[in-house]
DNA sequence: GAACCATGCGCC
DNA sequence: AAAGGGCGCATGGTTC
C-alpha cells in the first residue's frame, strides 16, 4: 500500500455519519413501504459485545474495547453498497443507522452473530425475516458436505477436478470430517461461509482481516474496505443457490421457496428461535460471587485433604503437591511418569493407552483398569475438586459489568441443535453447589423446566413412524418409492418376503426362517446369501412386532409404555431381569406386569430393582443410536458404574430389541431402505477416500418436521433424526412463549429452559412455560401417539 | 508468540 | 479396522 493512497480520497474507503442521508434515501422505511432485502455483515473486535478476553499482544496497536467496528451493507434491489466505520459515529448516530435496518429482510451467514451486535447498538430493532445461509445449509441442504466429498473422491480416484481452488476445497472438507478444531474457529458443526463459497462458486474467501485485532486500530486501510465489500454478494447468491432457484429471484421468491421447502418448517422454527436466543443473551445470567467464593473454599479444602491422603499413600507425589493443587496447571510429562510408577508399584500393571498409543491418565480409563487401586482413588480425590475449582475463575472472568454472564447461544451444529460459547453455559457441572452460583437476584426465582427424557420419546415416535413406513413400502405396488427401489434386490431374490409381510401371523417361510441372519463377512457370502440374511433380519423383527401388537399400532411397545405412563427404564430393567431368569413376570410382558402393579408397588419395585434400573438407563440411552454390545458394556461400567460382564451387556442388548422391536425396525430401515451407495470419505478415517464401489454409503432420514438428515455413519444417521427433532421441539417452545415470558429466559440447555421470574409471577409463568413446552412437543409427537411430560424445579438459584 | 495437535472432561 | 450422537474449552507439548 503506497502512502499516496492515504492522501488521495478514493471510492474504496469506509463511510462515516455522512452516509446516513444517502442510506435513508436508498433504504425505504420498512414500516411504510414494506421490507427489502438487506445483505449485512459486521466486523468486530471480539466474539460478543460482552467479550472481556484479553487482546493478543502481537504488536498491533489499537483500542481493544469490544465493539462493532464495521457494518457492511448491500441492497441488491438497487445496488447500493457501503461499509461503515462505526468508530466515526456517535452512539446516537449508530442508533439511527441501525434503526434503519428494522423491519427489513436480513440476509447473511450466521446472522445471530451480527444480530447480537446490532441489538447492542439499538435494542428495539427486529428484522421482518432472517435469511441465514448457515441455517439454510443445515435445514435444507444437509447433503452439502457429502456432495463435497463426492467431488474429492471423483478427483482422487478418476480425474483431477477442474476446480481452481480444489486443493483448498479438499483440505476444508477433510478437516471438517476429521472434526479438527483450530484455535478460534471450529471446523466441525454447520457449514461456514468459506465452505459454501468453495462448494457453490469455487471461490476462495479473503481471510486477511478475519481476526478481531484487525478491527482495533485507529486507521482502517482501503484494503480493509476491500475485504469488507469483497464477499458481500456471496450470501444472497448462496441463498438462491441453496434453494436451487434462479439467481435473480427477488427476496419474496426466496422466502416463498424457503417456506415451501421440506426443511422450511424447521427453518422457521430456527429463525424464530434466533430472535429469542439473541435477546436471552442480552439479558444474561446472574452470577453470585458469594456462592462462588463458598464453593471455591469448599473445593480447596477438599483438595488439600485429598492431597494429604495421597501423599500418605505415595510420598513421591509430594514433589508435585503445588502442581496438583493448582487448577491452572495440568499434568506434565514428569507428573505422568511419577503417577505411572506409583500405579505400577502398587498393581504391577502399566497404564492403559490412548488411541494414539500414549499412556492414558483419564479418570474413566484408570477406574476401568484399576478398580481397586488406592493410588487411583486417592489421585482422583485430588484431581476432581481441583479441576472443578479451576472452572470458577473461568466463568468469573466473563462476568460483565452488570454482574451477569452473556454467552452466545447459537444454532450452529450439524444436527440443528444450539451450542453455547464464551462461556459455554451448557456444560455447567451438575453439582448443586456449582449450580447455586447461578442465582436469582433479589425478588426473583429461577424456574428450570425440562422435557423428561425427550430423546427417548422421540425415539419411540421414530419407531412408530418406521412401522408406518414399512406398511407403505409393502403396499407400494408400483415399486416407485426410492426406499422400495433400494430393497428391490432383496425382494427379487427372496420373492416369498412380500407375501409374508402382508400377513405376519403366518409362520415365516422356511427358507427365510432357516437362513443365517448374520453371515460371517469373512467367508464372503454371495448376494443370495446376503439377501436372505437381510430378509431374515426383517422377518424376525416383524414377527416380534406382530406378536406384541397383533396388528394394532397403538400396541407398539415403546409407544404403549408412554401411553400408559410407565417408566421405560423400569420396563427395560424388567425385561433384562426376566430374560436372565432373575425375575419372574408370571407369564406377562414387562409392560403388562408393571401396569398390573399399583403406583405404590411400582415405586417400591423401583427401589428393589435400583441396580437393574441403572443398567437399563445405559441400555435405553445407548442402544437407540446403534451402540455395539461391547461399547454398551464399557458405557455401562463407566457412566453408570455397572459391574457387569460383556456377555450380560450383550444379553441386555438382545432383551432391549426383544422388548422394543420397532426400534430394531427403525435401524433395519435405516441400514437397508434409507441408505444408498455414495462416493464419500471414510467416516472412520477422514483423510481416506471411500468410493461407492468400496462400500461408501450414506444414511438418509428426516426429523419429525420433515427436515432431511444425512450421515455417512448409521449411528449418526439415527442420532440426527432424534436429536434434530429434539432441537425443533425446543425451538417451537421458545418461539411460542409470549414475549414477556421470553424476556425472562436466561439459559437454554437443549431440553431445558431457564427463566428468571419475578416472585409474584412464578406460579403463573411456570404453568405457562410447561403448557407451551408440551404443546410444542405434541405438535410433532402426538401424530405418533407419544405424550410428553415436563418437569420444573424452582428456587433462588439454578436447581436441577 | 501463534498455530497446531493430543488429551481430558463438563453437559444434554 | 472400527463402529452411540452432539457440543466448548482447558492445559501441555511441539513446530513454525
Amino acid at each position: 500500500m503506497s502512502t499516496l493512497m492515504l492522501d488521495i480520497p478514493t471510492r474504496n474507503s469506509f463511510t462515516g455519519p455522512e452516509i446516513l442521508q444517502a442510506l435513508s434515501e436508498a433504504l425505504p422505511d420498512a414500516t411504510v413501504h414494506g421490507p427489502v432485502e438487506i445483505v449485512l455483515d459486521v466486523e468486530t473486535t471480539g466474539l460478543t459485545p460482552w467479550a472481556v478476553k484479553k487482546p493478543l499482544t502481537n504488536g498491533k496497536d489499537g483500542d481493544a474495547t469490544p465493539r462493532c467496528r464495521v457494518l457492511s451493507l448491500f441492497l441488491p434491489h438497487n445496488g447500493f453498497q457501503t461499509a461503515v466505520d462505526l468508530d466515526q459515529f456517535s452512539s446516537e448516530q449508530k442508533r439511527t443507522l441501525v434503526g434503519m435496518l428494522h423491519g427489513h429482510v436480513w440476509v447473511g451467514h450466521n446472522l445471530l452473530f451480527d444480530y447480537q451486535w446490532l441489538l447492542n447498538l439499538h435494542a428495539d430493532i427486529r428484522p421482518a425475516r432472517i435469511v441465514d445461509t448457515m441455517l439454510m445449509a443445515t435445514a435444507i441442504r444437509p447433503e452439502a458436505v457429502y456432495y463435497m466429498q463426492s467431488v474429492i473422491v471423483q478427483a482422487e480416484t478418476r480425474q483431477p477436478s477442474p476446480r481452481k481452488n480444489y486443493a483448498e476445497f479438499a483440505r476444508h472438507v477433510k478437516d471438517k470430517m476429521a472434526h479438527k478444531t483450530r484455535s478460534g474457529d471450529k471446523e466441525g458443526g454447520a457449514l461456514s461461509l468459506d465452505d459454501l463459497a468453495l462448494w457453490l462458486f469455487d471461490q476462495k474467501l479473503d481471510k486477511t482481516f478475519q481476526k478481531p485485532q484487525n478491527w482495533m486500530p485507529d486507521y482502517l486501510s482501503p484494503a480493509h474496505y476491500d475485504y469488507c465489500m469483497g464477499d458481500v454478494d456471496i450470501p444472497p447468491k448462496a441463498a438462491r443457490a441453496l434453494l436451487k432457484i434462479d439467481s435473480d429471484t427477488d427476496i419474496h421468491g426466496v422466502l416463498d421457496a424457503l417456506d415451501n421447502h421440506n426443511g422450511g418448517k424447521a427453518y422457521r422454527d430456527m429463525e424464530e428461535a434466533l430472535h429469542v436466543l439473541v435477546r436471552m443473551q442480552r439479558k444474561g445470567l446472574y452470577w453470585s460471587h458469594s456462592a462462588a467464593a463458598e464453593l471455591d473454599a469448599a473445593l480447596n479444602m477438599a483438595a488439600i485433604t485429598a492431597m494429604d491422603a495421597l501423599e500418605q499413600i505415595v510420598p513421591a507425589l509430594g514433589a508435585f503437591r503445588e502442581r496438583l493443587l493448582n487448577p491452572k496447571q495440568g499434568m506434565n510429562d514428569a507428573l505422568k511418569t511419577s503417577i505411572d510408577q506409583a500405579i505400577r508399584a502398587e498393581t504391577g500393571q502399566g497404564l492403559p493407552t490412548t488411541d494414539k498409543g500414549n499412556p492414558s491418565l483419564s479418570a474413566k480409563d484408570l477406574e476401568e483398569v484399576f478398580p481397586d487401586s488406592q493410588v487411583v482413588t486417592a489421585l482422583q480425590g485430588v484431581l476432581k475438586p481441583v479441576s472443578e475449582r479451576g472452572k470458577i475463575p473461568q466463568y468469573a472472568a466473563l462476568v460483565a459489568e452488570d454482574g451477569r454472564i452473556h454467552p452466545m447461544t447459537g444454532i450452529n451444529t450439524v444436527t440443528g441443535r444450539t451450542s453455547s460459547q464464551e462461556p459455554n453455559l451448557q456444560n455447567i457441572p451438575r453439582d448443586p453447589r456449582f449450580r447455586a452460583i447461578f442465582a436469582a437476584p433479589e425478588g426473583h426465582k429461577i424456574i428450570a423446566t425440562d422435557f423428561s427424557s425427550i430423546e427417548l420419546r422421540i425415539g419411540a415416535a421414530l419407531g412408530v413412524r418406521s412401522w408406518r413406513m414399512l406398511r407403505f413400502l409393502r403396499e407400494d405396488n408400483q415399486c416407485q418409492s426410492p426406499q422400495r427401489q433400494r430393497i428391490a434386490w432383496i425382494v427379487q431374490k427372496v420373492p416369498e418376503l412380500l407375501p409374508w409381510l402382508s400377513d405376519p401371523s403366518e409362520p415365516v417361510p422356511a427358507r427365510i426362517a432357516e437362513a443365517n441372519p448374520f453371515p460371517d463377512s469373512k467367508s464372503q457370502p454371495d448376494m443370495d446369501t446376503w439377501a436372505l440374511a437381510i430378509a431374515c433380519q426383517l422377518c424376525v423383527i416383524v414377527k416380534k412386532i406382530h406378536t406384541a401388537t397383533e396388528g394394532d399400532e397403538a400396541k407398539l411397545p415403546f409407544r404403549l409404555a408412554y401411553i400408559k405412563g410407565l417408566d421405560p427404564h423400569m420396563i427395560t430393567a424388567l425385561a433384562m431381569e426376566s430374560m436372565s431368569g432373575r425375575f419372574e413376570l408370571g407369564g406377562l410382558t414387562p409392560i403388562a406386569y408393571l401396569e398390573s402393579l399399583t403406583r405404590d408397588a411400582q415405586d417400591a419395585l423401583k427401589k428393589t430393582l435400583k441396580g437393574p434400573r441403572q443398567a437399563a438407563k445405559a441400555v435405553n440411552f445407548g442402544l437407540i443410536y446403534g451402540m455395539s454390545a461391547e461399547s454398551l458394556w464399557k458405557y455401562g461400567r463407566q457412566s453408570y458404574g455397572l459391574k457387569w460382564t460383556e456377555a450380560e451387556a450383550e444379553a441386555a442388548k438382545n432383551a432391549y430389541f426383544e422388548l422394543f422391536p420397532e426400534m430394531g425396525l427403525w435401524h433395519w430401515l435405516l441400514k437397508n431402505a434409507f441408505s444408498q451407495k455414495a462416493d464419500i470419505l471414510n467416516p472412520y478415517k477422514a483423510y481416506e477416500v471411500q468410493p461407492a464401489t468400496a462400500g461408501g454409503k450414506l444414511y438418509l432420514g428426516s426429523t419429525l418436521s420433515g427436515r432431511l438428515t444425512i450421515s455417512s455413519k448409521m449411528t449418526s444417521g439415527a442420532n440426527y433424526q432424534d436429536q434434530g427433532t429434539g432441537a425443533e421441539i425446543a425451538f417451537r417452545a421458545l418461539r411460542a412463549l409470549p414475549e414477556d415470558i421470553q424476556s425472562y429466559l436466561i439459559n437454554f440447555v437443549h431440553d431445558e429452559l431457564l427463566l428468571e421470574v419475578p416472585e409474584a409471577r412464578v406460579a403463573e409463568v411456570q404453568a405457562l412455560v410447561e403448557k407451551t413446552m408440551i404443546t410444542a412437543a405434541d405438535s410433532l409427537l402426538l401424530r405418533y401417539g407419544i405424550p410428553t411430560e415436563v418437569e420444573t424445579s424452582m428456587g433462588d438459584c439454578w436447581v436441577h
